[in-house]
DNA sequence: TTGATTGTTACCGG
DNA sequence: TCCGGTAACAATCA
């Protein structure tokens, strides 16, 4: 589920539900959780998202870092609460809602310093307001490794997933195995800025939209990607071609995303 | 039961 | 130091 729009939308809206509040904190499944119980019935100051790390801050300096892996999941509960479902680790209830959260890769309370260690860890984050995409640039332009593994990386650049990778690439007619020394500073701009668009919209629609004209659209938003997991590009109908970049599936018009070599 | 999946880290070798 | 490959772990669904 998580690409980084879902962290951010989750961070939004829980800061809206629990900061300000005084949470009680079950654990239905404890595993991961030991920590987490500490924190109840302490005062939930602020909710916020670096990349795909949601950090839930607590009065006292402790946080509380979740990070959904690729099968995690959130729920969001009204009062009155029903009964967990499947793999509930965690989950924070404040006076008028609950969040669970499910099967995650992470879940841990942070100090002050290792919270200032995560952040550092973790590259400009294009939905941050205070990401220096320089950072970014910097690290592209010095490395030889393809661009479609860079963009990817959170250390380098924080809040891509492997489907807004090749979607991206495909938008902004970049080779995913372009080597990032490669990459001049209109096209880092480019993917940068559709990067931060595409997000901001999924944010938004809570939906991973890719298609071109599609946030005017007022329909639902079902999942419908350009390239991604399909036969024919719809450009110029020729055949997408499959990949492996980093031992995870891309995709790639070969006529559209002219190749490196 | 098997396989696939919107993720990350540790470890190793080049 | 950087980079790729591999394994491990997480949960759910078809």
């Amino acid at each position: 589920m998580p690409e980084g729009h879902t962290i951010h939308r989750a961070a939004i809206d829980h800061q809206k539900v629990l900061a300000g509040h005084k949470l009680t904190i079950e654990s239905p499944q404890g595993r991961f959780a030991e920590g987490a119980r500490h924190l109840s019935g302490k005062l939930c100051i602020a909710v916020e998202a670096f990349g795909k790390h949601l950090i839930y801050r607590f009065e006292a300096g402790d946080s509380l870092h979740i990070h959904l892996g690729l099968f995690g999941k959130i729920r969001k509960h009204k009062m009155p609460l029903r009964q967990p479902r499947g793999a509930v680790r965690v989950r924070l209830i404040s006076n008028t809602h609950a969040i669970d959260i499910n099967g995650p890769s992470i879940c841990e309370v942070l100090n002050v310093e290792e919270l200032m260690k995560l952040a550092a860890r973790v590259g400009p984050d294009v939905l941050r307001s205070d990401a220096n995409p320089e950072l970014a640039f910097k690290r592209i332009t010095k490395s030889k490794s393809s661009i479609g593994s860079l963009i990817m990386n959170q250390s380098v650049m924080a809040g891509i997933g492997n489907i807004y990778r090749t979607e991206i690439s495909w938008r902004q007619a970049v080779h995913p195995e372009t080597p990032g020394k490669n990459i001049d500073r209109p096209t880092f701009d480019r993917i940068w800025n559709d990067s931060k668009a595409l997000l901001t919209l999924g944010v938004k629609h809570n939906a991973i939209i890719t298609k071109r004209g599609a946030s005017r659209s007022k329909s639902k938003h079902r999942e419908d990607f350009n390239i991604f997991a399909k036969k024919t590009c719809p450009d110029c109908r020729g055949e997408i071609s499959r990949l492996e970049i980093n031992g995870r599936r891309a995709f790639v018009c070969e006529n559209c995303q002219p190749s490196p070599s």
